[in-house]
DNA sequence: TGTTAATTTTGACATATATCAAGTCGTAAG
DNA sequence: CTTACGACTTGATATATGTCAAAATTAACA
């Protein structure tokens, strides 16, 4: 451990709104986020643009960038971040030093498809307030995990960055989030968020199959 | 490399319709597929279900059991095929011997989460015929490099699972497969798919973003 | 090879979400 | 503190896709 703490070494800060990495940018290293929010977003060549994903404190960010040396998508910080890097043929090598590292790491690519595969079932199969509810529980819960409260939070996002992780638009955003207020499931005021009911919000999933 | 053909055994035969392994099935092995078509899907907990991929020969299948010693999508046959079995615990041990070994691995595992984000901005941003046109062309290219013909080929899943992928609905598919056909750019008969116009067919992804 | 079941196509209609527009609110810069 | 711009909400309307239904075609199976 004392060699992956070797390994690592602060990048350093990220101001609001500045990137990380961009599509096309060489891929050396992945990157810990020590404190802040990013979102992931890829660019088509019609100028199309989805966000891919919002990060928080405590995750890795990067992995796209394996597979071909090259980022696929950009890395914006939506608030001021401190970032850590490990350069990744570094961690390679000590990989192959080091069996559960080794296998962290092949956990930590896994559960990154696997997130993607879900939210693919998201978009594919569910309407706007159930992906809207999934979102704010799947924040929820990363919250939780990181020992932040699960039912009050600050979304860090515009509607219009959710709705386009969530493939909506921002109006359809703002009044699926009015609606679920009105149903006290949630509080919304800005951009500050309070769960009244998580039972009720996961019920709001799956109510009608498309 | 002679290690690694010790490494991979003949699992045998699934005839269509067989499943590789389901959803909550412990996680032993990679599996590569010598011969044939699969898909893979997820299922909620109200019955949804997600196809969340084809795969075809030469390609590689159950990383998403990784993260969590458990598979979480079901693997379907969807014409008979012959896999081979990479037990991973010894491709990760065989990985630390060999560099290049490791490195092939994470690429592959990298490549699915480019590929899942991919799938992300289709889903997010396309509209129907978009979506198609996509789904073809991925198609395309991918039999192009196993050495097939790119333009001329059997489709081995049903209008319904096309639909799930895309997150449509079959009756859609079915139209938008129907409207590629007059504008000349396809010709489809039953399963059986040929590409009249590639440039065209590229032209038809972004022609209007939502 | 005949029979049945599944898949696919096509049409008419319903509906969820997008689009357009106006107004309010909040935050950042001067 | 004031101003201005971007973010957000809400309403009216348009539209792409879903839903339901029937018929045609194909594939599966006995």
């Amino acid at each position: 451990m004392a060699l992956l703490d070797d390994l690592i070494t602060r990048k350093g800060v990220y101001r609001h709104g500045s990137i990380l990495y961009r599509s096309g940018d060489k891929f050396q290293a992945l990157y810990a986020i020590r404190t802040g929010f990013f979102k992931t977003q890829i660019l088509n060549e019609d100028g199309r643009e989805q966000v891919t994903g919002f990060q928080m404190a405590g995750e890795i960010i990067g992995m796209d960038g394996i597979s071909s040396d090259t980022h696929t998508c950009d890395a914006v910080a939506l608030e001021d971040c401190e970032i850590c890097e490990i350069p990744f043929n570094r961690l390679e090598d000590l990989g192959r030093e080091l069996p559960p590292l080794q296998r962290h790491l092949h956990r930590i690519l896994s559960r990154e498809i696997v997130r993607d595969q879900n939210i693919m079932l998201l978009l594919g199969s569910m309407r706007a307030e159930e992906r809207l509810a999934a979102f704010l529980l799947n924040l929820s819960q990363r919250f939780a995990i990181r020992g932040y409260s699960p039912t009050s939070f600050q979304l860090r996002m515009t509607r219009q960055e959710i709705g386009s992780y969530l493939g909506l638009k921002l109006e359809t955003v703002s009044r699926a989030l009015s609606h679920l207020q009105e149903s006290k499931l949630i509080n919304v005021r800005n951009r500050s968020l309070e769960i009244l009911c998580l039972p009720g919000l996961q019920a709001c999933i799956g109510k009608r199959a498309r």
